[in-house]
DNA sequence: ACTAATGTACTAGTGCGATAGGACACAGCA
DNA sequence: TGCTGTGTCCTATCGCACTAGTACATTAGT
């Protein structure tokens, strides 16, 4: 079943950080198409959050139409069509784990790596929109 | 002059964006000791959120310890000693530049290189956490 | 002394995420 | 037919991020 995690201290709404994790789930492949999402009182049981937090965050999934309920059973996943081919999946997340073992090697931190990943990542998004422009 | 950039779509409250930035910032070497930040209404005016919103960033950091105020002049960032070597940040933005890259041309999409970054992070704290427990 | 620029402080108000408690409609099962 | 579990809806409330406008203390430069 999928599991849900929080973290408190990004500052990212909760029912935002649920959506988000199905997102994920869903274009990495780790949720297949028409798989049970845990019940809403299951994720706020074991996340400790209001069910209306949970029920918001499902809400939202169906009206981006990822997800859909049924009455009495549960919420079931829709998977698109943009999905990350396995193969590709393993090789380049063996790639980047290599990389960010290097990073650990190196002396960095933790936090110093997801500092390192964060300007990386933004510094793209910026090149590519100029170069869009 | 260090500069701010904003993403109103990740739900981060904006001052925290700041915070982060300054730290991300010192943890890298892109701000050196010493070095001034733009003035709280420099930055309000730039980014077009209110001064308070700014004065409570530069508060925050000042709090951490990252930055001190003088009367007048502006505020000044405090380099810690936790420093990333250019030679070491050099080496490792380039390979994580080059697997971005790679994901680009192995079809991924923007948003599913961030899904596939932010889930390998993820694992990665979580069975570092398993390790030292 | 005066001016300009800076960070800071204060009060009031707005919007929204989250909580709390309760109620309802629908599907599956005995 | 009832019971259970599911998602959904409603109202009220709390806390906090953010906005808005203004005023003040300090420093540098003239």
């Amino acid at each position: 079943m999928f599991a849900f995690r929080l973290d408190s201290r990004s500052g990212v709404p909760t029912y935002l950080q649920l959506v988000e994790q199905v997102r994920r789930g869903l274009l990495l492949g780790y949720l297949v198409d028409g798989e049970q999402l845990p019940t809403v009182r299951e994720v706020a049981a074991a996340l400790v959050v209001n069910p209306n937090t949970v029920a918001k965050a499902y809400r939202e999934l169906e009206r981006a139409g990822l997800a859909a309920p049924r009455a009495g059973q549960g919420t079931f996943v829709i998977a698109g069509a943009d999905q990350v081919p396995p193969a590709v999946h393993a090789r380049l997340s063996a790639r980047l784990r290599a990389w960010v073992r290097a990073a650990h090697e190196a002396g960095l931190a933790p936090e110093q790596v997801r500092a390192l990943v964060t300007t990386v990542l933004d510094d793209e998004r910026t090149t590519a929109r100029a170069e869009a422009a």
